[in-house]
DNA sequence: TATGAATGAGTATTCATTCAT
DNA sequence: TATGAATGAATACTCATTCAT
């Protein structure tokens, strides 16, 4: 058996099981037997089970980043020097996002595996995608902040991440949210009829009113934690 | 040792040990010698370690349904027929669901728990959870319909999902971003304060423009999952 | 099953094999399933192969530094205050040393133990046995070194460790050394027997004229490491 | 690479290893790992890992017996028909024995594993040794029996391996030893130096007086396993 | 009512060796 | 001649659960 045959049967197994039940209750006998490998075939081509969640991880990620330089490059050059729009900073984001499972067909996989990432307690893969992904995350801050400049460095930080929850919540648990509205209202819910339900919501959210400052002393026995 | 001690220790020490490394990867033996109490004793008095997940959340839930009942009566009370705002709706529930964790002093540890319920592989709980306390859910989002009418079912479905999304993955993962915030903007996050910039975003997002409607054919292909 | 029973049952069987084996060819398959034990059962009862390695030595040690500082307060009371004389000193070490083994009718046994305490490469076991009974062997070197004013220090304490050298080899390996005496010179070899030649042999080491001196500069090529 | 340089790397690497950790501890990978060489070379080179421990020791082995039987041919000629003295049998074996690792640098590894050959449950090892290297020891043996014609060939025996064990115990854990010297004595210990400190100790032994005969029937119980 | 002991099934990982190329 | 890939057996250890007392 070729070597790519199998690390990419190892890839293609883990991928769709630890999606479907986390990564701690994903065993390694789980998905070498599920990929009809030998069970040591995992720790000789990744090393370790974390290195493997992190190669599942960099098959998408690796070639997302690269697509996203890019198309920020692209976008830059477009726009010569003027500020790009929020909206086309934030459309690019998805179309680009997508590209990649898209291509492979496994959306729904990816989404949950984002879902995971951040909800699990794997110090290591946060580590990892920080470490190894962070530098377009930074670029991409950069974009927005300077298409809203009225926006508080703080508030936008937070609607940034409110956002980030909206579509790794809604995107990851797909499936069940999927079934309860295809019962109820009898649509077909496509990926992409998300994202346009997305759009209007997370453009709002970011052009939202301030909050009300912050009254002093009026928090003085709040509970923060 | 008074059974009522052995209960309420090791709830109190699951909880915690939940909420900071996940259901998976938490281990009866974990609890037991933290709470410094018998292994068998989660066995014993829970019967398995999924009750025990199940017990945990109760000891939130229940007080949280008895509560938010009343004040929906109140309310209901209050506006005497007429349409409940939308925003009044909001801050009802986001108070309620504060109430009981902020008088344990556990606020950190209740929305870990939340997002964890949503992302961690335990269909159990999430069937739990929804036939315990799926009642109170039907009766706000009712609520809600009255108070956006013009909003089709399906749009005010996703969207109360989508901040659903906002709010769980945000206080769910407060502490990384907690950490981020205070070093980047020198500022003290409380929750009172995230929910207090919640608030816009959450009502602006309700409210954002309904999306283009789906040309016929359009997403023939479109690749769902 | 009585817990002494099983703790007994593993420490019997494992003392056995790990002479028989040393520890790293000794595995805890090998240890439960001879003691007719379930295999979890070491690590219930001990936490580790490491300390039930420990727990091994620690049978026969802890008695041994109880007795051996017992006999060295008779031997201290007797002489009241005047030295004690080397074979004295000598004569009550091995005799307490084997008092042990032989009661359990395992000196072999006990033999070998200490025979790959020094030689494996077991960095925990030299440790632990350093840390919990160095102060008994403090105690009786320094009774030793009364006993040989006329000897430089170093000196002492190459002798010593020459003469633990001779002892703990032969005494390990005693049984293929056995094997070939017997064939040999039709010899019975008991370990008294051994005892018996062993006693004129480090006397006589121990009171050996001292080295020459080193001559300066004479060794300055010599490979040290 | 060339053959002979991979065979080299090999050996010179397992040597080190297998010196620092024992042979069980130590893996191929580690010893292809760090002699940098394909992990499947061992077995392809030598055939198994026994094999491999084996040519390890054949390396020190072969030359010094190639060396000690011409040694002894010089000896025999020079005393032509007398009794060659103790000391010179002694003094030629020490030279022999050490010049061959003396020439590698490898002097402590060199007695590391002559301790690993008696302590460490190869059986093989210890059989591949017997066959291969007997003869000499034999010889030997045998002049060592003109030279001291007074002793009963049963104590001789045990005398040999007194001294064996004294002298493979010392300079096998040498490391050891030497850091508790040089903290306590503040000497500086070469191995040349032990030499000279280990000469008068072994004459002495060898010349220890008898130990008193076993008195009939004073030992019918003692326990000798 | 509570617990120490025990257990069988499971975990990730490492091992020496083999094999196709 | 040499090697990357693969493998089956083994390793120590952990798991939730059960049971006798």
């Amino acid at each position: 058996m070729a070597q790519s045959d199998t690390v990419t049967r190892i890839l293609d197994t883990a991928e769709v099981l630890f999606a479907e039940r986390g990564f701690a209750e994903t065993s390694l006998r789980n998905i070498t037997s599920k990929a009809r490998v030998n069970l040591a075939a995992v720790n000789y081509h990744f090393g370790s089970k974390k290195a493997l969640i992190q190669a599942v991880f960099s098959r998408y990620l690796d070639p997302f980043t690269q697509r996203f330089h890019t198309a920020l490059d692209e976008l830059e050059a477009q726009h010569a020097g003027r500020v790009i729009p929020l909206e086309t900073l934030l459309e690019t984001m998805a179309t680009t996002v997508l590209a990649v499972p898209a291509e492979r067909n496994s959306l729904k996989v990816f989404m949950r595996l984002l879902g995971l990432a951040y909800s699990q307690a794997q110090g290591h893969l946060r580590r990892h995608i920080q470490q190894e992904y962070g530098d377009v995350f930074t670029r991409f801050t950069e974009l927005v902040r300077q298409a809203t400049p009225d926006l508080p460095d703080a508030e936008r930080f937070w609607r940034l991440h409110f956002m980030l929850g909206t579509v790794i919540f809604t995107l990851s648990g797909l499936d069940a949210l999927r079934d309860i509205a295809e019962k109820d209202y009898q649509e077909q819910v496509t990926v992409r009829d998300l994202v346009r339900r997305l759009r209007p919501v997370v453009v709002a959210a970011m052009n939202a009113p301030l909050p009300p400052a912050l009254e002093e002393g009026k928090y003085a026995n709040a509970q923060a934690r």
